[in-house]
DNA sequence: CGGTATCCGACCGGATACTG
DNA sequence: CAGTATCCGGTCGGATACCG
């Protein structure tokens, strides 16, 4: 499965923090992936097509692009919604729950921001 | 190097959201890594020292963790303080821009606390 | 105690070819 | 258009053994 860390956490080792630190677990396990969080940012403001994420991310292969979009959906994070025309439309998402991702994606953009270029040492 | 999703958004594809995008993927980039979430929330409180870190984890290979404490210390999220004492003792605690990562944490901890358990299908 | 060094297997992303 | 199927190569985490 990969689903879950629970394996490695489900021990007496983090007993008291167990939940605290399964939550982060989780939420890294879901998102864990090359291209989830610029997939999410980019459905963060509309639903896009797949097309459309495509020609975002440009050269990502289809087969790559299919796979994350299967896992954002399975872990539900994200809607797809078949259009049965010819060609073929499928429109994606955010859920509920993929919409309380938002304040995260935009921290780590902030962040990502603020430090992003910086290449020197920097250490407090 | 694989330090930075650079190669793979430095073209035109996404030429007015760069900025954003390129933000999002640093952020991810330097996160990525089976243990270092878990990690810096262990060091949001305070200063642990390495076979703190090594027992919170507990069956974690020292390979592993020694890995993965590097390259926060290469990012500059965290301290490597050393003492030269028979026997050795390292400290570790975050830096400032490991600090600034507090947030994100937290909302990740929420996040996860929320879904973790919802195993069932929950598509909005 | 807090590491290195080395090896290995699993997984994942990427590429290519084909399809409804 | 939006996939699926398949293969491959690199990378990363994990295990084990040894060191200052």
């Amino acid at each position: 499965m990969s689903r879950l860390y629970k394996d490695g956490f489900d021990k007496e080792c983090i007993k008291e923090h167990r939940e605290e630190v399964y939550g982060i677990a989780y939420t890294q396990n879901i998102l864990s992936g090359r291209w989830k969080y610029i997939i999410l940012w980019y459905l963060k403001t509309k639903e896009r097509r797949y097309s459309e994420i495509k020609a975002f991310l440009w050269d990502i292969p289809q087969g790559s692009l299919t796979k994350q979009l299967r896992e954002l959906e399975r872990d539900g994070l994200i809607n797809r919604k078949v259009y049965p025309e010819v060609p073929p439309r499928v429109d994606y998402s955010l859920t509920s729950k993929g919409k309380e991702f938002i304040p995260i994606i935009n921290l780590m953009e902030e962040f990502g921001k603020k430090f992003g270029e910086q290449f020197g040492e920097q250490v407090d």
